[in-house]
DNA sequence: CACCTGACTTGACTAAATAGTAGTCAGCCA
DNA sequence: TGGCTGACTACTATTTAGTCAAGTCAGGTG
């Protein structure tokens, strides 16, 4: 069995969750746009028409998913003018939406292993300057790697009393 | 501006990507159901009526979920047997499902921090054993933590020359 | 000042996800 | 053997996502 619950979480039959961060994360950036927007954000991407060229997404959605996701506060929009043009913004991502990395990168690892064919996928993380190779995934504060076996789920806050119904 | 990009790919106006992992993974699981169902397999839960009653899906939809993400190789379905009852099956994740719980939990943690209250919402993980608390994130093979701005990119496989358009 | 361009916006439509309800059907039990 | 239960399957309706084409509009250029 993957993971454990511990507290007065331990019996899963008396509780259960409606206010799951997953689901509300989901709710917020889960649909293939935003997420190919987002990465092209991680990749440098700052403005319309690059996200447009760059994810072969067309201008309507683009527009839409950088109009969402700033208004939920995952871009800023800074104006910037280059010479002979008028002004125009530029989308930034915030520390709200720099944080979504590991679940994007996440995702972009899942699919180099499982959705890709023998090669893995077209592009690898590695880290800057070293070139060693990048992996995301689950680790104590102190530094240790855990694995799915040896994650628990505690809960937290005065969200603290199992309710059944 | 995070993230850099090495080798052929440092002109990013000369490629695009049109096989995308990210993609390609949102197109596998990007919906909330199936990442719900994810979340309650990693939770130990294996059995349909759990699924529906542990989701607040609708039993149509956890069918549905179970069967697409069964179809694509994320669960195996076991038979069981109750005494007095039938044979059933139950849905135990595979490797390949298993893999995906660093972009849930990534979806969880990002939630927590961003989508939850003051408190950060109901659940967090830990090691278990220690209790330590559990952070998913990028690191190199050999431990070292690498954030955003250290990240780079490298093309893979024969993927690796720039193509325009 | 008419024209053009880039960055959106709008609208019409198709496709997919979700909700809710109503079957179906295997087999245990009376 | 006829009903009951649990695990689905099928159907309809609504909502949301996505495609495509056309329209708007600020402002710089000829």
């Amino acid at each position: 069995m993957p993971l454990s619950f511990e507290g007065v979480l331990a019996d899963r039959s008396t509780w259960r969750l409606d206010n799951c961060s997953i689901g509300r994360s989901m709710e917020a950036i889960g649909t293939r746009s935003s997420m190919l927007v987002l990465r092209e954000a991680f990749y440098g991407t700052t403005r319309f028409d690059d996200f447009v060229r760059r994810t072969k997404i067309g201008d309507a959605i683009v527009a839409a998913r950088l109009k969402d996701l700033t208004d939920i506060g995952l871009f800023t929009k800074q104006p910037y003018r280059e010479p002979g043009k008028r002004t125009r913004y530029e989308y930034l991502l915030t520390e709200k939406g720099r944080d979504l990395f590991p679940a994007v990168f996440a995702l972009m690892q899942w699919g180099n292993k499982h959705l890709q064919g023998e090669d893995g996928g077209p592009l690898r993380l590695v880290e800057q300057g070293t070139g060693e190779p990048v992996v995301i995934g689950a680790r104590t504060a102190s530094g240790r790697d855990v694995d799915l076996e040896d994650l628990a789920i505690v809960a937290h806050g005065d969200w603290a009393g199992p309710q059944s119904d």
